[in-house]
RNA sequence: GGCGCCAUGGUGUAAUUGGUUAACACGCCGCCCUCUCAAGGCGGAGAGUUCGGGUUCGAUCCCCGAUGGCGCUACCA
């Protein structure tokens, strides 16, 4: 590490070739965390050298989910593409210096001796032929019009390329291992390989945080340092994430970007809770007075205790059931008010306009998050308490209000609510009860008959919560609607 | 195939870096509460740390091997 940089400086790198999946929103996270942590700087990178798959469109749905988990960055976006300048130039030195060479093997020769290897059994490397030669024929070659790429000369002194990772300790590879890989492709278009070590280079980066499918490319990252002479940067590569059946998460798992949970009703910082979660842990710092492990963390809080020792080397499963989990806990941390807006768009998506005011919505928001899973709930399952507009569940109808006499009893219970001179918790409770006693029922019939009556749903909080919050006049036209509610046939 | 990495209940992770009845959270099961369902409270099942060898008085922890999983193996990133 430089000793001249006293904040690190960190990069999120993605390649806008996809929608910003869960893996990348990860590392995204730790690099954010590192950078908050110490104060220091988060630069974001387009590497979009791939002309052919990366899309415009992919980078907004990036910077879309990075903001949606709530991560910002100070400098950039950087588009690689604007950059070409800087890797042409870094290619020239690395010519100038003998650390790089021309390569005047097409496409096809390539391919055929790579069929060649593999059909005998060798490994389908390169066999570095253009290596042997002489550089002035070869410059001759180029200048004569040549289509040529521009390959790194890997050391043929079977030693090693080693480097000291912040999370999997050392790890080396022989050189023998190590491809004269392209750096500049024949079209002047730089490869992944140079481009991340040239902007890497220019933009002072101190640590490289990224997953740990690019370990195998580190070596020849740390190759291009060497031979630029440029100060290493501290590498620490994350695991991965995997699916439930341990292979790699992909659109069979499920939902794989990230948006994709915004659309599932996911709250954000849920979500950013626990991917931090995944692959890290805040180890002693996390545990509580009793020793116990904390699973929730604020924003403030996870970046005061993040640090790359907490990450793990081993792969990670996605749990949607944790997920789950840390979705209802923050639902029910949310003050109505704070929730209202991220509600309002699940009810834009239902269609759902609100009959009930400002404060009615709010009061109610309060009412029925604590049954809450997830913010489409508010929409589905907690309608009836926001619109007139809402539809009954038949399972709900079937299992409570199957009795006909239970019905005529809720009917004939509303001219009692109608004359009740109050309409509160107590009162309305009273009234039931006596009414159900006169009639030598269980209350309990009549609670949950009333509950499907006036919700929809054989779910819902206390019944006489539920009817002061919906109101008298409410109570009084759904109890009455009762009598017409169908009961779905039984089938079977 | 080659190279690299990893390996603690179903899942995420702990275990003063050799000494614990292997802990916590999610999930699961049961009970309590009760007008339903969540929540909450209480209790439970579930791993002897992938397997096999070592080293050691003693290994989850150190070493070797095997197995499995993942990654890389492009003029993709």
């Amino acid at each position: 590490m430089s000793d001249t940089a006293s904040t690190p400086r960190v990069r999120f790198a993605p390649s806008p070739t996809g929608y910003l999946h869960v893996g990348g929103a990860r590392t995204a996270l730790f690099n954010w965390l590192f950078a908050r942590h110490f104060g220091g700087t988060l630069i974001l990178r387009i590497e979009d050298t791939d002309f052919e798959r990366s899309s415009e469109e992919m980078v907004e749905g990036i910077l879309e989910g990075m903001l949606w988990i709530g991560l910002n960055w100070d400098e950039g976006p950087f588009y690689q593409s604007k950059r070409l300048d800087l890797y042409r130039e870094t290619a020239a030195k690395l010519l100038a210096s003998g650390h790089a060479y021309y390569c005047f093997c097409t496409k096809e020769e390539l391919e055929q001796r790579r069929a060649e290897a593999v059909a005998a059994g060798r490994p389908p490397m390169f066999n570095r032929r253009c290596r042997r030669i002489d550089p002035a024929v070869a410059a001759d070659r180029k200048a004569a019009g040549e289509s040529c790429a521009v390959r790194f000369a890997v050391p043929e002194d079977g030693g090693a390329t080693s480097f000291d990772d912040a999370v999997f300790g050392k790890v080396e590879f022989a050189n023998a291992e190590i491809e004269d890989f392209v750096l500049l492709r024949s079209d002047g278009i730089p490869t992944y390989h140079l481009s991340v070590v040239a902007d890497d280079i220019d933009m002072r980066l101190t640590h490289i945080i990224r997953g740990a499918d690019h370990i195998s490319n580190t070596p020849k990252q740390v190759l291009q340092y060497r031979a630029l002479g440029a100060p290493m940067p501290v590498f620490a590569h994350v695991p991965l994430i995997l699916g439930p059946d341990k292979t790699r998460l992909s659109k069979r798992h499920g939902a794989t970007s990230v948006i994709a949970y915004k659309e599932m009703g996911i709250v954000p910082e849920a979500f950013r809770n626990f991917l931090a979660l995944l692959g890290w842990t805040p180890g002693a710092a996390g545990k509580d007075a009793d020793g116990k492990d904390r699973e929730l963390f604020g924003s403030e809080e996870l970046t005061r205790l993040f640090s790359l020792d907490g990450i793990s080397k081993s792969n990670a499963v996605f749990d949607n059931d944790k997920l789950a989990w840390f979705n209802t806990e923050y639902i029910r941390a949310y003050d109505a008010a704070k929730l209202l807006p991220l509600i309002e768009e699940e009810w834009t998506k239902a269609e759902l306009t609100p009959n009930r005011t400002h404060d009615e919505v709010i009061a109610t928001i309060d009412l029925v998050k604590p049954r809450a899973r997830n913010l489409k709930d508010f929409a589905i399952a907690f309608r009836a308490y926001f619109s007139d507009d809402f539809t009954y569940d038949p399972a709900a109808v079937t299992k409570f209000l199957k009795d006909d006499a239970v019905r005529a009893m809720l009917v004939e219970l509303v001219a009692r609510y109608e004359s009740a001179t109050e309409f509160t918790e107590a009162s309305t409770e009273q009234i039931l009860r006596a009414f159900a006693e006169e009639k030598g029922v269980k209350a309990g019939a009549l609670i949950n008959g009333a509950r499907v009556a006036l919700t929809g749903q054989a779910v819902a909080p206390s019944l006489f919560a539920v009817m002061v919050n919906l109101g008298k006049d409410r109570v009084v036209k759904r109890l009455t609607a009762t009598a017409a509610i169908t009961v779905p046939a039984v089938s079977s």
